[in-house]
DNA sequence: GCCCACCGCGCG
DNA sequence: AAAGCGCGCGGTGGGC
């Protein structure tokens, strides 16, 4: 294929894709319209008690002082004075850009100065009830104002109809908008009750499901780079490099590697590398998180993870600037071994692959994923590096939804899709088709796709969620299939 | 009143 | 040399 245009497969794939992507948006999704209003009226609610609480703070009083009528709560900049320079807390993080002349942080150039952050992450440490409250009120507001409204804005005869581009990610993934379905709550309990609660399946009687591919990049990545050591990491369901690698973070046996610490590993740590972060940045964040949470303990023990690394020659995290290099004995020189592991020894082809990669780019200008799709232009490396992975295992998505779709067609069956989030698919089903539909949804991953494209040399795989009749999507639960039968997983 | 850059934050 | 990838959206505040 010629350098600089995409291949026939990738233009069919978006063709079929964007047709299926418009029969999805056509379909919409239901929304619980009452509850909407309820929890509308509930949220302002909040918002507002928790503003009237923080207006009789002294951190108010003091704010108000300085700005008088100008004074507005939700201002960062006015929270950034208040804090840094009235209350002279020292700021620790700083934003992106720099201000001309501004609070004179840390000097960018003359007369440019970074603004101090005002991060709910950056003000973490500052144990203050003004503080912790008014992210409290935060939550809320981003509750009401963004996905609550933008739900009552969006609303038609009882259902949204969010958009599914093709043609804004630099990636050839896709997005969403009016409104954005792919950045519903989930992590934060809370909020995700608040908003998946009003989705709710279209028929009555009716399944809410979904399917995701799991470990959807990582499995990508092991193809695209052809490391066999990250190949066998996910075609092995009793191996585990999150653990694996925990065990060298904490210094403890692999097989005591688990919850809260093998979290950390994942998030912190492995998804952080491949993404291109490095030691230092890693380091820190780990840190960070094994000072500030109390309750991370040595599995079994009530040994905290600080003083068994203390107890390993480890007290310090060490000064985490990028201009010098690590101190014996901190944990940032730790990681740098452990980063050292992790790229040479245990993922050694991916490393080749990156510096191969790159060295391609440079020569080339642009490069072509595996599913044909030609990419140019001034990139930074870790986008060189990402940008081959992230799009491919959204095609793999998006290869799904066109080939669901047919065959649902084919068939003639109720079920409609109704949404879509980069490695996931949303659908409402009557429970009469919900059997085929998820075991058509197993086949087409696990066995029609790789077929499809051969370049998938790793075992792909779905994990589905359904709720029960009538249910909402926060009410989904998992479920396996039991000899040919789907059921809740418990 | 409109436009824009920036920040902050939700998701994968 | 770069230092965590990709999106959309809401609010603030400056400029016109």
């Amino acid at each position: 294929m010629k350098r600089g245009v995409s291949s026939p497969e990738a233009y069919k794939l978006f063709h079929d894709g964007i047709i299926v992507l418009s029969e999805i948006e056509a379909n919409g999704i239901k929304i619980d319209t009452e509850l909407l209003k309820s929890t509308i009226k509930a949220t302002a609610d909040k918002v507002k008690e928790i503003k009237e609480e923080l207006q009789t703070s002294e951190v108010w009083k003091v704010w108000k002082e300085h700005y008088a009528d100008k004074a507005n709560i939700g201002s960062g900049q006015q929270l950034a004075h208040v804090l840094f320079d009235i209350m002279k807390i020292k700021p620790v993080v700083f934003t992106e850009k720099g201000s001309l002349s501004d609070l004179g942080f840390g000097k960018i150039s003359d007369g440019l100065y970074y603004k101090p952050s005002t991060s709910e992450k950056a003000l973490q440490d500052i144990d203050h009830p003004f503080v912790r409250r008014l992210f409290d009120m935060k939550g809320y507001e981003k509750v009401g104002g963004t996905f609550l409204k933008g739900i009552k804005r969006e609303l038609v005869d009882g259902f949204i109809h969010p958009f599914f581009d093709l043609h804004t990610a630099r990636t050839f993934r896709s997005s969403s908008k009016f409104p954005n379905f792919q950045n519903i709550p989930k992590r934060d309990k809370e909020m995700a009750e608040a908003i998946r609660k009003l989705f709710i399946p279209r028929e009555k009687g009716w399944h809410f499901w979904e399917t995701d591919f799991k470990g959807a990049e990582v499995v990508t990545a092991s193809c695209v780079t052809g490391d066999r050591a990250l190949r066998a990491y996910v075609s092995d369901k009793n191996k585990d490099m999150h653990r694996d690698t925990g065990g060298d973070l904490f210094l403890l046996p692999k097989d005591s590697v688990k919850g809260d610490l093998r979290h950390i590993s994942k998030n912190q740590f492995v998804f952080a590398e491949f993404y291109g972060s490095y030691y230092k940045l890693t380091a820190k964040a780990i840190w960070d998180t094994i000072c500030r949470e109390k309750k991370l303990f040595v599995p079994g023990t009530e040994i905290h993870i600080k003083d068994h690394l203390a107890s390993k020659g480890i007290s310090e995290g060490g000064l985490f600037r990028h201009d010098e290099d690590p101190e014996a004995g901190t944990f940032e020189y730790h990681v740098k071994e452990v980063e050292r592991i992790f790229w040479h020894e245990r993922f050694p082809e991916y490393t080749k692959w990156k510096k191969k990669w790159f060295e391609q780019y440079q020569k080339e200008g642009g490069f072509r994923t595996v599913t044909g799709f030609w990419i140019e232009g001034p990139l930074t490396k870790n986008a060189v590096l990402n940008y081959p992975i992230q799009g491919p295992a959204f095609h793999c998505l998006l290869w799904f939804l066109i080939n669901m779709q047919k065959w649902l067609r084919k068939n003639k069956m109720r079920t409609k899709l109704v949404g879509q989030i980069h490695d996931s698919c949303e659908g409402n089903s009557p429970p009469d088709e919900i059997q085929d539909v998820l075991g058509k949804a197993n086949e087409l991953v696990t066995v029609d796709l790789p077929k499809h494209f051969s370049w998938i040399t790793a075992p792909m795989s779905v994990e589905v969620a359904v709720a029960p009749p009538d249910g909402s999507w926060f009410d989904m639960k998992e479920w396996k299939c039991f000899d040919g039968v789907w059921k809740l997983a418990a």
